[in-house]
DNA sequence: CTGAAAGCGCTTACAG
DNA sequence: CTGAAAGCGCTTACAG
């Protein structure tokens, strides 16, 4: 069995209670006693119980963390970041995936109350409205990671759109690039819907009408970008000769499928078309050429989630729900080679 | 504050008592009390509190599940797996990464037995043989997953490097190629010795002799692959020829690091060289050219890691610790574009 | 500085 | 079929 405190307690004649604030290092028990039971506690290789102790205190210190999927590595890096500041601070982390799915994701926010999470870090789905009700009425604290919930008034984190927007923006215009394709994710993702209107809203300071700015509507995939985007060339090419110059891609995973399309026809990156990428996933280095894209830092959301979500739990419990908090993280730009230079002066 | 057997109890003058068994459905309390139980439960919101009756029943319904760390998409599907699993019978999955680092990793194993988890999965580090004694002496059960622990007496679970190995060698074979690199991971990984191993004694079947084997060991890294091959290519290269027509990568990590390495020099890809990866990575099917690779289904490893440590816990406590077992999964061969026919036959 | 007692929210024999 | 009591392993006032 388990050793515990009790048997701790009778091996030094002491009672429970001393033994407990003994390892929890109390000054009210006497130096050469804490000492005595901290080492007997190691000799017999006594493990706390934390099942017990939150039964008491309430606390867990554990925070569960819910993704969308694991197959995009985006999501790793968010639970990278929140795990490495919740482990520093002496948390354990759950974790579940919803797959997109609001009927998951529920039931994953439903046992991971009932393991009493202190408070739980989510990618919502979006799809799932009360969710957010059913989370206030819990009573714990969450933290909203890397999406858009509209006008919601809970703690979240996420990175600019708007800014990484312009960033692809400001690259193109530099270079002089004039014409453009956005190939968004769905017209119902707010994350899609900002940075086209970040896109375009830097451009017509720049003079560049929304005229010249196509926009593609995908479901965010590899494939299915890929589907979307041939049958736009095989739409607007005349002559082998496309409308635009430069294609915004909403991420990289559907830069992807727009590179493989382009391929298809005969088009060079970036000779005959420029593209820039979101998200600065891993494979982004890889592919051929390497894509330039917007790094949304997905590793300092997931920190910044959890150090969100420790001081929170710093506050006395009745504070918790008062005044939520936003944390918008800025992008970068990673140049690669995948944007021509049209501009001449360089 | 949250809502307790206790409450439901008063609300229908019932003991906690026959509340709680009514909750749990058993069939000492008669159907209607039940369905009362159940539905006042469900309409004031209840929600168990597993942590206390964890300490009753001593049974958590949390499972750990440690990987080494987050960057490698293989451990995204390891961990997808086990929480697909995991969850469908009940259970949450806690999670943590040791980034390769063995004080690391104990540390979060001493945390998830103090969280109580009823069991562990572990990919582990290979560099703390310590680990397993003091998993042997927690009692709880675990199992190791997608890596090989020498000699160990203990549940696991990982693919059939040497018949994956084998799959290799038959390839190249069939295409006709008759000298080889194998560009391994370092020599002190049983993985990346069981894959030469079997590569090269199938090989020695087809009367090829490990004369025609060269090896070049690496830190399994792309960037460490990318160094060491280029050091190899220009030793090795005569009149911008290789001594040998194809490349057995330890990992597709690997195989990229083989990719860059090949391209600066020249060389094309499989015209001029041969190149077969391991783990089936997702950016396999985005380099240029497609790389054939190993599929050793890392999916499957977690959901049958997970499937063992059920089957463990289903166990009378007594029984957990006999009879460790091995489970071996079968890798499959993933056909792409990297591999060039030579033996002029098709 | 240390101890006896109560209680966290459950479940498990045991009565009736 | 339902209830009273004890206990899981801790922590928290409260005494002394």
């Amino acid at each position: 069995m388990r050793v515990t405190l009790k048997d701790i307690a009778n091996e030094l004649n002491l009672s429970v209670n001393t033994v407990s604030r003994g390892l929890r290092n109390m000054d009210d028990i006497s130096l050469p006693t804490r000492m005595l039971i901290q080492e007997t506690a190691q000799l017999l290789g006594y493990q706390r119980n934390l099942a017990a102790s939150s039964l008491r205190t309430k606390r867990s210190y554990s925070i569960g963390i819910i993704i969308t999927d694991y197959s995009n590595p985006v999501m790793s890096e968010i639970i990278d970041g929140a795990e490495a500041v919740g482990r520093k601070h002496g948390y354990t982390m759950m974790i579940g995936a919803s797959n997109e799915n609001a009927a998951i994701e529920e039931e994953i926010v439903g046992r991971m109350l009932e393991q009493g999470v202190d408070g739980l870090i989510l990618v919502p789905t979006l799809l799932n409205p009360d969710l957010l009700h059913k989370l206030d009425q819990s009573q714990k604290p969450y933290v909203l990671a890397a999406r858009k919930y509209p006008d919601c008034l809970c703690n979240f984190v996420y990175c600019d759109d708007l800014v990484g927007a312009r960033l692809v923006a400001d690259a193109f215009y530099a270079k002089g690039h004039q014409s453009f394709l956005y190939v968004a994710a769905s017209h119902s993702s707010a994350v899609s819907r900002d940075r086209l209107q970040g896109f375009s809203s830097r451009l017509s300071l720049f003079g560049i009408s929304h005229d010249n700015i196509h926009t593609l509507e995908t479901d965010a995939t590899r494939e299915g970008a890929f589907q979307k985007m041939r049958s736009w060339i095989q739409a607007k090419q005349q002559d082998h000769v496309l409308p635009v110059t430069a294609i915004f891609a909403f991420s990289d995973y559907v830069a992807c499928g727009v590179y493989a399309a382009l391929k298809e026809f005969g088009y060079q990156i970036p000779k005959d078309i420029s593209v820039i990428g979101f998200d600065n996933n891993e494979f982004s280095t890889i592919i051929e050429p390497p894509l330039t894209s917007v790094d949304n830092h997905f590793f300092e959301i997931g920190q910044r989630s959890a150090q969100r979500m420790l001081d929170i739990l710093d506050l006395p419990e009745n504070e918790r729900m008062r005044s939520p908090q936003g944390i918008i993280t800025m992008p970068e730009l990673v140049w690669r080679n995948s944007v021509a230079d049209l501009s001449g002066s360089e």
